[in-house]
RNA sequence: GGGCAGAUACCCAAGUGGCUAAAGGGGCCUGACUGUAAAUCAGGUGGCUAUGCCUUCGCAGGUUCGAAUCCUGCUCUGCCCA
């Protein structure tokens, strides 16, 4: 029989930077329950695998669910498989792709990868909500509508601001928080998670499975993470995410790039440090900003890529900083036009972009060739200029300030 | 089914016959500065075999020496009426 620890020893892990509980008092219940009979509770959380890459942003959800986990309780993962195939056009005036049922095979793999960073997978119950819906028939599609009325759907905030702002608004995007329910009322859910704009599908939850005679489930909502702007919510096409499948170096730089006042909430959202602790490294009078930050990143980043990389990233970081080399440069073969190659050519070939680009970079200073040896930099401001493989084998070029190269001439 | 409004570059948004590769803002990129890839300031931001050429203003045609701008048809979106 699992045993379970005291309920406000639990609390202190499931709760940590929750928004809200629906409800506080009912999710002790069943945690005392828990304790009495030795039964977990099923804790239910869902993805929809409608892009590749899972970023920080999506850990909070999953950190909470390993909370779960950790103290014995059944963790189960919804794969949205379904919902990601109908296709979510939830844009304003573009159309997404439907996805292939090929493709949300491909995004549901990498986001099991991804999500076993977080999560112990050896414990988690996975389970894709294909498996229900694609065996309804329409009159249980209707049946399910049936449930709910659009005034009541319009209540949700996001919905009545689009209506009003004269954006479309799908039906199936109706349909969803039912979708999302349904899932609940499947799986038997004794707890939800999710963010605190999913606080109406989650209830919804619960109402389902309260017409279907079930114990409601207990809503638990987390924060949504700020993006590097420390403003907006992270989000890739706000493009202030870090991907949890980010490179060490890039996670451990772009986490140094956060406003200092967002560094409390990223503390506590997304590490496990005490909160005492937190209190310490963000008081400028105690903690100097970049030594908090400094720690923050490398928790970050050794939480998705270990201890070693962190560590490495960390080096890379200082480095470019202090505007010396990084360790691990990577080598970019060139291919010479004859005897001698134009800068341009050169950066268009090694770093990539079109042709003005390239220009463009080095006519604003962009990019720099440098001596590995001692460090000698030199700006490369004239495109035309063209270089023989003398001048560039085994330098490396600079391009921007975080883009280097190690030039390999065949 | 009918009426009205709209579709402009990564996003928002100006422009209603030539001076428009297309204002402005956001984003992004580069530079200076800095504890930071933050903040601030400055510049840049369709492509190319490059003093010129090609492509882009929902799609397809048409008028014109010349169209994002005018005309016709179509597609999509919002609102209203039935």
């Amino acid at each position: 029989m699992p045993h379970f620890k005291p309920i406000d020893e639990q609390l202190t892990d499931l709760l940590r930077g929750a928004v809200d509980v629906a409800s506080l008092d009912e999710l002790k219940a069943r945690l005392r329950q828990c304790v009495n009979t030795g039964k977990p509770l099923r804790v239910k959380l869902g993805v929809d695998p409608s892009s590749p890459d899972l970023h920080l942003g999506h850990t909070l959800q999953m950190r909470r669910l390993r909370a779960f986990q950790d103290h014995g309780h059944q963790a189960v993962l919804i794969i949205g498989d379904y919902t990601a195939m109908v296709g979510d056009p939830s844009g304003k005036n573009k159309t997404r792709p439907q996805l292939t049922h090929q493709a949300v095979e491909q995004n549901a793999q990498t986001y099991l990868d991804q999500a076993g960073k977080v999560l112990d997978l050896s414990r988690l119950e996975i389970r894709r909500n294909g498996e229900w819906f694609s065996k309804m028939h329409f009159m249980d599609v209707l049946k399910l509508c049936a449930r709910t009325t659009v005034a009541r759907l319009l209540e949700r905030d996001d919905f009545l601001k689009r209506y009003k702002a004269e954006q479309p608004i799908s039906l199936h995007e109706f349909l969803y928080p039912l979708m999302q329910g349904w899932d609940s009322v499947m799986v038997q859910a004794d707890v939800e998670l999710g963010g605190s704009d999913q606080l109406f599908n989650l209830l919804m939850g619960r109402k389902l499975q309260e017409q279907e005679g079930m114990h409601p489930q207990v809503c638990i909502t987390g924060p949504l993470l700020e993006g590097l702007d420390g403003e907006q919510k992270m989000s890739k096409s706000l493009n202030n995410a870090i991907a949890i499948n980010e490179n060490a170096r890039d996670m451990f730089g772009k986490t140094m790039s956060i406003p200092d006042s967002a560094m409390r909430k990223w503390f506590t959202y997304l590490t496990r440090t005490t909160l005492e602790r937190i209190e310490t490294l963000c008081d400028p009078a105690r903690t100097h900003p970049r030594e908090a930050k400094l720690a923050l990143a490398h928790l970050i980043t050794r939480d998705l890529h270990g201890d070693e990389a962190a560590h490495a990233a960390r080096a890379a970081f200082e480095a470019i900083s202090r505007k010396k080399l990084p360790e691990d440069i990577k080598s970019a073969a060139v291919a010479l036009e004859g005897e001698s190659v134009a800068v341009w050519a050169l950066v268009k070939q090694v770093h990539g972009g079109s042709g003005a680009e390239a220009r463009r970079l080095v006519s604003q200073g962009g990019v720099h060739l440098i001596e590995p040896d001692n460090l000698d930099e030199r700006t490369l401001n004239d495109e035309k200029a063209q270089f023989g493989k003398s001048e560039l084998d085994g330098r490396i070029l600079k391009v921007g300030k975080r883009h280097f190269y190690r030039l390999k001439l065949s």
